[in-house]
DNA sequence: TATCTTTACTGGTCATACCAGTTAATAAAA
DNA sequence: TTTTATTAACTGGTATGACCAGTAAAGATA
């Protein structure tokens, strides 16, 4: 069996990146002692600072001998945990997509460039999932869609046989999905819009195995620039990301 | 005083990051118990353990209650660490490579449009830098001509207005830079490739500066390709990277 | 030969003690 | 009153030992 069994270290980090997402904890600021964490979260002090070194390994936080664990200024690279911070800015969203068009696009053009058959046999099969689930017209998670969503991005980019591409693609796709998770569960559940993006993965989808390499960029690059402009839409009418007012003493 | 003193914990994930780097220890292989480790290492388990989450956190070792710790296999993210094992399978360089010119291309466009004088102002500054350097004639370490040209290309970059861009260059630089150390020294030193890759970059800089996207994205994408080309030669002359003929319990 | 049980491994968590670095408070000296 | 030095109380770091809980391998039995 894999490695997904959580240890308490697992949940000392995600507590801990929790109070720093919500603002609760900011940069610079010094983290609760040791030994008081430990009594508030009622875990032993080891199982405790072997949390911290998750969150030190991430450069989520700095430890200094006898002064205290301070949660790091974070200029984090893409992949980071972290850089979902960023979710109240809301430019950066916008500079990932903007990144991400670039990338998907290339990718898409080099998968119609070098698929092989056997990938383009996954790609069907990807893509015919999505099709399968969209027209059983069930009210779906998000979760789910955006998995059948991922894999038939992915095995569009898996195509493109660029290693480095696949994974920084998976990074931004990950940091995206992690930021703007309620925007993006609003998108899919309007009709109008999803029918959009079922038409664009059609495209880019016969783009690709009909091996177009510049009609395949143009529709992956469009299919991101579609999800910008309703995220922008959305985002209008969103409510800012209410933020816990958890005091560290109450919570 | 920053967080720069090492604990037992970075030791120890340094350890045996470096038996992995090594090919001493290979992916999905396990690792020796923590007893072991702790007493071959001459640590308390506590301390080791503490390091393995370090591992744990950049994803290098996976650890199962009960089985052990396994080296991962790895296909991760960019700016992961390990990523350099690959710098043992070439074609992933040149896919980093593929990838990072797409990248700079793109930072370069969006430079020449969306620069301000200030940008322009700094670009200049570390061009001038990088040639009042090569002018000198004096014999430098790559490290310095590196950091430079680095930050040249970061001035490029960061004029284009968009963080994400920004983050996910450096994480491939580095990464390049750390995987192909010796062979970007090699290639510095050559005197051919030293003016090729200069004029390179004063094609670059003027395009950015005169607001020519299109042409500052061609100097881009051209300069990735010939540190390419360039790296495919030295690695035709290149040893391999000789390898550890440690074994675990002979170390 | 297959299955079940037991043993011996593995990692996970805890309590306790003490070491070592830093900071703040207090006392003494200028 | 101010400055300096000392002490106490914080902080993180490491170690030891005990025990829990999951897994694998070895041995016994059917």
């Amino acid at each position: 069996m894999t490695e997904d069994v959580r240890q308490i270290a697992d949940v000392v980090a995600e507590r801990i990146e929790t109070l720093i997402l919500d603002g609760v904890l900011k940069p610079g600021q010094r983290l609760p002692s040791e030994r008081q964490l430990s009594e508030k979260l009622g875990f032993s002090r080891s199982a405790l600072r072997e949390g911290l070194q998750l969150l030190r390994a991430r450069r989520i936080i700095l430890t200094e001998h006898g002064r205290g664990s301070f949660v790091a200024k974070l200029m984090p690279e893409p992949a980071t945990p972290l850089m979902h911070l960023f979710s109240e800015h809301p430019r950066t969203i916008y500079d990932l997509l903007e990144v991400r068009a670039l990338l998907e696009g290339e990718s898409a053009r080099l998968a119609a460039m070098r698929g092989t058959d056997a990938d383009f046999i996954l790609i069907k099969r990807r893509y015919e999932a999505m099709v399968e689930l969209t027209q059983s017209g069930k009210e779906i998670e998000l979760r789910e869609h955006a998995k059948l969503d991922h894999a038939f991005h992915l095995a569009v980019c898996e195509a493109s046989h660029n290693p480095v591409l696949v994974h920084t693609l998976q990074s931004l796709t990950d940091l995206l999905i992690s930021s703007v998770f309620a925007s993006l569960n609003n998108l899919y559940h309007r009709p109008v819009q999803r029918r959009l993006i079922d038409r664009q993965h059609a495209r880019l989808y016969h783009a690709v195995v009909d091996r177009l390499p510049e009609q395949a960029k143009r529709a992956a690059v469009e299919h991101i620039h579609s999800i910008r402009d309703n995220l922008m839409e959305i985002e209008a009418e969103e409510q800012r990301i209410h933020r816990a007012s958890l005091r560290l003493n109450g919570w």
